[in-house]
DNA sequence: CCAAATCTTGACCGTATGGTCAAGACTATG
DNA sequence: CATAGTCTTGACCATACGGTCAAGATTTGG
């Protein structure tokens, strides 16, 4: 008599994807340390001993939840392929980074928590997808400077000034709203951080008037 | 017998010290909830009692910590005072931040913990004192774009730009560290970073050749 | 319709945590 | 050197946490 069936095949899927959902959202209010297995079963409307079921223990809750944020982000880092120059390859990496702040900011807290306290967990995305992927960058961007199309700047660095102006809308949303006179950015107010953050990364480099 | 005999008057200054100290160093690796009590007693070397006898509550003391933090950053922020103009001002201000992010990455990591995590303790703070020396900035950069000094750009955003950028080189050190091959920065690292920064972002304000 | 497989759940357990307390040690001062 | 004030500390407590378990419900496939 149910109205919409769960076939069993997906009921774990379906089942895995809610409660990677509330627990990503309650890591990225309360960290790892101050999350509760008992809160994310609340916040997914199951009983703790069924989060246990798909989840052994926190720890593998968790480390899924980091997983799936940076495979979100390495998605978002494909803008800065088939890019002709510069201009073009950062200015959509940025839009792109600013674009997750925005519709992600709950994955964004956790992979900083997460960093911030020493990358318990996820040492090794650190150590070798992430190094992978900055180093290619780097070499792109080497490339750009020798052909003359923007300044000679550390890529190294100009990649960190990225990720942390536009990781920034994300990871100190609360500071940011409340400096807003506590009301959340409207789609005027993302269009001129957008606007702001991309004029002056870009100038900055070399590449804009 | 004690040679150096400490007085009566100075042993709760000093003991509150040591343990602010070790607390900042504590909450900084595993944020609020991870963080114990008895390990921050370790860390000072004292029974976990006697730090009750100095801060009656986890709370107390994380919010002393957090207000040392936030001194700390105000007193940083002067740079900007007296300044001529945006190169002179943002330089002196930009340099300041990086250098307390190089020597003091611990509060850093607190303070950016606790506004992730929605500023629990501390929200009173970003809404006066915060609040207050942003407008004041805001005012003053947006007299400089108006006598022609520098490129309009949004203060608010620009201001957030300065933050994200040198902030990250303590909120991420972990992260910078490993994909600098897992070594700490050399002072000649940091020159590098310093100037980086300082160049893009000057330069993207149109305040730089 | 049956049996195997999968999912659900309340009750439970050992441990670790923040915090308390009272007895004692130390220090300043008259 | 006596006494009041301050500091130190091991032992203790209630609570909350991550995780377990076994009994039952539900679904699947033959």
């Amino acid at each position: 008599m149910n109205v919409t069936p769960i076939r069993k095949q997906n009921k774990r899927r379906e089942n895995e994807l809610l409660i990677l959902q509330a627990a990503e959202k309650v890591f990225a209010e309360a960290g790892f340390g101050g999350a509760t297995m008992q809160l994310i079963a609340d916040v997914a409307d199951l009983p703790k001993a069924n989060v246990h079921y798909y989840f052994s223990t926190k720890e593998a809750l968790y480390r899924q939840v980091v997983s799936n944020i940076f495979d979100i982000w390495l998605k978002a880092a494909e803008s800065f392929e088939n890019a002709s120059g510069p201009a073009e390859g950062i200015g959509a990496y940025i839009d792109a980074k600013m674009e997750i702040s925005r519709t992600h900011p709950a994955g964004s807290k956790v992979w900083a928590s997460e960093v911030m306290h020493g990358a318990p967990i996820i040492q090794d995305y650190l150590e070798t997808a992430l190094a992978d992927w900055t180093s290619g960058r780097i070499s792109v961007i080497n490339q750009w400077i020798e052909r003359g199309l923007m300044d000679p700047i550390s890529p190294r660095h100009l990649l960190y000034l990225i990720w942390s102006s536009t990781q920034h809308y994300a990871d100190f949303g609360h500071q940011i709203q409340t400096l807003n006179n506590g009301t959340s950015l409207t789609d005027d107010d993302w269009q001129v951080a957008k606007t702001a953050v991309k004029q002056i990364i870009l100038k900055g480099i070399g590449v804009m008037p």
